[in-house]
RNA sequence: CUAAUCCUAAUUGAGCCGA
């Protein structure tokens, strides 16, 4: 809501209320969480004439927008512009920028920017080899990832969710289900405090090779833990059913959810609709997308493709035209 | 208010590219 806080913002200077780094700083980041990159750096120069200099804070959040984004030239030129003004990076700023170029599968400049952080005296913390070990991850190099896992007790890291989700999802995305279980293991048998998130990785993983069976292993595991399933766990599993066409379980999960109160999101209906497309059930399909709108969810390119590409696959071209415009 | 604002992990489609 950019509009709204730039409102509130000019609002502010009308009454003669001056902003200060802080101010200019939730600003700059509201546009650069709407990718409005320019409009944020052309802050820094005005915040300066009015008030203040910018600070950490203020390069970290627009260093990030541009990582989010993958604008890593200009991330790094943000970089060195905030060293020359005499400003120290944090942990964040590298972080930040480590994880930018993790995800650009600029590896090797990631490693990078860690030893030039331990250069300035900076120990590369626990965000930092979540990141790390993600990039390597996502570039399928999951024995450097656990090398990276091992490495941590020795700077005094303790591995927490994140790390471990992170190689859970690793392993289960090149189909090694057993490295994902065995770090399951690992976590359990260290009486580890698995969160729901990491639980619905593993979940994700098992659904995603149609190992249905474990999967509902897992989850009675993780229920018997007290841990509550969240909307997330409930569409995995909703997936992992409708990947194998099996839609009455698919159907029955649905139902599950719903008797524990947990609201149906477009991703729920996505899933389901997938399953009764691969199962030629297409009429079914189309009546969960007046089940849709009837509990006020708007359809999705997601749900159109997928109804489209289900009457498609049994010829029926027509229908298929018919929604694509409707859809538009 | 202010030990305030900034960094890391999960769920849905088709097509394209590649093997």
């Amino acid at each position: 809501r950019t509009d709204k806080a730039w409102e509130i913002f000019s609002e502010m200077m009308q009454m003669g209320i001056s902003p200060d780094v802080f101010t200019f700083n939730k600003v700059i980041q509201a546009f650069c969480t709407e990718g409005k990159l320019e409009e944020a750096s052309a802050l820094l120069p005005r915040m300066e004439q009015m008030c203040c200099k910018p600070d950490v804070f203020t390069y970290n959040v627009i260093i990030n927008g541009l990582c989010k984004r993958r604008q890593m030239e200009e991330a790094g030129r943000h970089f060195h512009e905030m060293l020359n003004r005499g400003l120290i990076p944090s942990h964040i700023t590298y972080n930040t920028l480590i994880d930018g170029y993790c995800k650009s599968g600029n590896l090797e400049q990631a490693f990078e920017i860690r030893d030039r952080m331990r250069g300035q005296g900076l120990v590369p913390n626990l965000v930092t080899y979540n990141s790390l070990i993600n990039g390597l991850c996502k570039s399928a190099r999951m024995e450097e990832a656990k090398g990276l896992l091992t490495e941590m007790p020795r700077e005094k890291l303790v591995p927490d969710n994140a790390t471990y989700s992170i190689l859970i999802d690793g392993y289960s995305r090149l189909g090694d289900i057993r490295g994902a279980l065995e770090l399951h293991g690992e976590m359990v048998r260290k009486g580890f405090a698995i969160s729901v998130f990491t639980y619905s990785v593993l979940l994700n993983g098992l659904c995603k090779e149609g190992r249905m069976r474990a999967a509902e292993e897992i989850l009675k595991e993780m229920m018997g833990k007290a841990l509550v399933p969240n909307k997330i766990v409930y569409n995995t599993l909703i997936d992992g059913y409708s990947r194998l066409e099996n839609t009455e379980a698919a159907l029955r999960v649905h139902q599950e959810m719903g008797r524990r109160g947990i609201i149906p999101d477009v991703i729920t209906y996505n899933a389901l609709m997938k399953g009764l497309c691969r199962g030629h059930k297409i009429q079914e399909a189309v009546e969960l997308l007046k089940e849709m709108y009837g509990m006020g969810l708007v359809p999705d390119t997601v749900t159109y493709n997928t109804l489209i590409d289900g009457h498609a696959k049994i010829g029926n071209i027509q229908e298929g035209f018919r929604l694509l415009e409707e859809m538009q």
